[in-house]
DNA sequence: AGCCCTTGCGCG
DNA sequence: AAAGCGCGCAAGGGCT
């Protein structure tokens, strides 16, 4: 029943399904196939080399422990050593060091696996747990831990692929191995790191957390296939919004022809000569500009121009967007991210401390919503945009288990639903109240809505305002499956406490604050009186993090359940068609004739799939909620609608 | 020239 | 009284 096939003492084993009765996450079934069948199979890639053809490397078969059945084994093809495994049933867990740098390689070859265990994202959950945020987990990092040796540094992601190679060496050195014989010796470390990883996750509570390990590992999985399949562009489309929005693209770098004459007419409305020598991009000349014609702005912010009553403010507004556009997902961006009417984002699994996933350079969880015009089937397939509707707010009365909240959340409008039964039908403001609470808002006005909702739905307003007095006391809190929030820098701690930060401080604080937990400990050098005052320092930052706990566990646990979702579907999809076109090679053929996933956007998927499988691939899609539902959340009435379309056009999904 | 920080806004 | 969470990216601007 477990989703991994650990050894555990048996009492252990029925202590787990003791607490798993009561209110944890039920083990990890997916479709008829418990997850811990099948064997797992260590793998090691040699290192590329220039101008060489195909994969080689190193397999070895591992016992349910980790531990080797058998001894290591030379693969001279590797692709179709691992593509002759894939064919066993049921498939076997492929062990590896980095899905982001293994498997790319092997969907070049031609070949998809189904499962696998990532020591480096497994490291990091790991070490997460420990309270050990931002610490190295490459492979040869977590051995050297192992052994107390020097740890080190994790390759930056930049570097990776320009000097993987350098890098690679540095590391490999540290743990005592020669290039040559790497992918060898690297097996070795690799079978000892994984068997430890397994007891490790062994003696992690929740039982949800195995579940953890395996999605951020099937994550990987996807995130690698959905660069590999890339999200259908078509740059005709997207050409025809830019030229729409800005103008035809302009020659080299000089703005387009719309943007170039808003700059002038603003510059005009301010008092400059024929426009010239204004830059509205320039926040610091606008703010003069604006005080200057007499309205006392604070910032050159969208909203805060919206009360100008100025002839530039309309056209300044009017100019950000537009910029904006044509800045992050303009011309540029289309030379240097579209390639062969396909779009591929470097997603960075568990980028996020909430567990959700980031993406690097091609800022592609931050399309502009009218640039999905672009994104169209291609001839004789349709695209399936499902979106999990009201997310957070249903994962919060399912962790809560807020029964008064749940019976909204079993609705297909949980805010209407909420409203009826507690705000006189005022859906807006049912949603604010909800809003609120789950970010920790105090100001606005919404105190009597806050009030409402703690007379109303205790048991929900309990558990998020508990989970923001354990932030505030700098305490950790945990998703549902049990991802930990990062421990408060000792920064925070000097800050809270009143007492001067450690000898290490700064580092840990970098950490903490690179991992996106850190309140702003020096916030607002401005000149409100009292802003040096130590008490009220440490009040502000206590309740910054307050509301970072608050907000993780619920912005974490539905990471979980949107990463399960991911890697059931994966699995489904994988199973409705023919799969491979053997006329096409590499990671083409795999995706030529099958519905795959191309795109994934915290609570929302695209699936690309051939017109005639739409309806099939559909309800896999419905399928793999509810049973995301089940793994996670276990028996509760909350749903999690999904809104599904079955369109041409990205756009035309709502 | 290149680094680092701030500002501002896109997405969820 | 303080004043809603999580991100990535581009441009400006100050600095070395």
């Amino acid at each position: 029943m477990r989703p991994h096939n650990l050894t555990i003492p048996a009492p252990a084993r029925r202590a787990a399904r003791l607490v798993r009765l009561r209110s944890g996450p039920p083990s990890a079934v997916v479709g008829a196939r418990r997850e811990d069948e099948g064997v797992r199979i260590a793998v090691t890639i040699d290192a590329a080399e220039p101008g060489g053809t195909g994969l080689s490397g190193w397999l070895q078969v591992l016992a349910d422990d980790g531990a080797p059945t058998g001894p290591p084994r030379r693969a001279a093809d590797l692709a179709a050593a691992v593509a002759e495994h894939e064919c066993a049933d049921p498939r076997p867990r492929w062990v590896w060091a980095a899905t982001d740098s293994d498997y790319p390689r092997l969907l070049c070859a031609g070949v998809r696996v189904e499962r696998c265990h990532d020591t480096a994202l497994t490291e990091a959950l790991l070490l997460g747990r420990a309270g050990r945020f931002g610490e190295p987990r490459s492979l040869e990092a977590a051995w050297a831990r192992l052994h107390g040796l020097p740890v080190p540094e994790d390759p930056k992601p930049a570097a990776r692929q320009e000097q993987g190679a350098l890098f690679g060496a540095a590391a490999a050195e540290i743990a005592g191995v020669d290039a040559a014989t790497s992918a060898q010796r690297r097996l070795e470390l690799l079978t000892e790191v994984h068997a430890r990883q397994l007891r490790r996750i062994a003696g992690t509570a929740p039982a949800g957390f195995a579940t953890l390990v395996a999605a951020e590992s099937a994550g990987a999985l996807a995130a690698a296939e959905i660069a590999a399949g890339g999200l259908p562009w078509r740059v005709d489309a997207h050409d025809a919004v830019l030229t729409q929005l800005l103008g035809p693209r302009p020659f080299g770098d000089a703005p387009p022809a719309k943007l170039a004459e808003l700059a002038t007419r603003i510059g005009s409305a301010l008092g400059h000569p024929h426009g010239r020598g204004f830059n509205p991009d320039s926040p610091a000349q606008v703010l003069r500009a604006l005080r200057h014609a007499g309205f006392p702005v604070q910032s050159t912010r969208a909203w805060e121009l919206r009360r100008v009553e100025h002839p530039a403010a309309a056209l300044l507004l009017e100019y950000k967007e537009l910029s904006r556009l044509h800045a992050a997902h303009g011309w540029a961006w289309q030379d240097a991210w579209v390639k062969g009417g396909r779009f591929r984002p470097e997603y960075v699994v568990g980028g996020v401390v909430s567990g959700r996933w980031a993406t690097r350079n091609s800022g592609a969880l931050q399309i502009p919503r009218i640039m999905r015009r672009a994104v169209i089937a291609d001839e004789g397939w349709s695209l399936i945009v499902a979106d999990a509707g009201q997310l957070e707010p249903r994962v919060l009365a399912a962790v809560s288990r807020d029964l008064g909240l749940a019976r909204a959340a079993a609705e297909g409008d949980l805010y209407a639903a909420l409203a009826a039964e507690a705000f006189d039908g005022d859906r807006a403001a049912a949603k604010r109240a909800l809003l609120g609470a789950m970010y920790g808002q105090t100001s606005g006005g919404i105190g009597s809505l806050l009030t409402v909702l703690r007379k109303r739905f205790p048991v929900a307003m309990a558990y998020v305002e508990d989970a923001a007095r354990t932030g505030e006391r700098g305490g950790v809190v945990h998703s549902r499956l049990g991802r930990a929030c990062p421990p408060p820098s000792s920064g925070w701690r000097s800050v809270v406490s009143g007492l001067p930060a450690d000898e290490d401080g700064a580092a840990a604080g970098q950490a903490a604050q690179a991992g996106g937990a850190e309140p702003d400990l020096d916030a607002d050098a401005g000149s409100e009186p009292g802003e040096h005052d130590p008490a009220r320092r440490s009040g502000q930052a206590a309740r910054s993090r307050g509301r970072f706990t608050r907000n993780f566990v619920i912005q974490a646990s539905a990471a979980d359940w949107a990463l399960v979702w991911l890697a059931v579907l994966r699995r489904r999809l994988s199973g409705i068609a023919g799969g491979a076109d053997r006329a096409q090679s590499g990671a083409a053929g795999l995706f030529a004739a099958a519905p795959h996933l191309v795109f994934f956007v915290h609570d929302e998927v695209v699936v690309h799939t051939p017109a005639a499988l739409a309806q099939e691939s559909a309800a896999a899609v419905a399928q793999a909620a509810e049973e995301a539902r089940r793994i996670v959340f276990g028996p509760t009435p909350v749903r999690f609608p999904l809104a599904t379309a079955i369109v041409d056009c990205y756009a035309d999904a709502k």
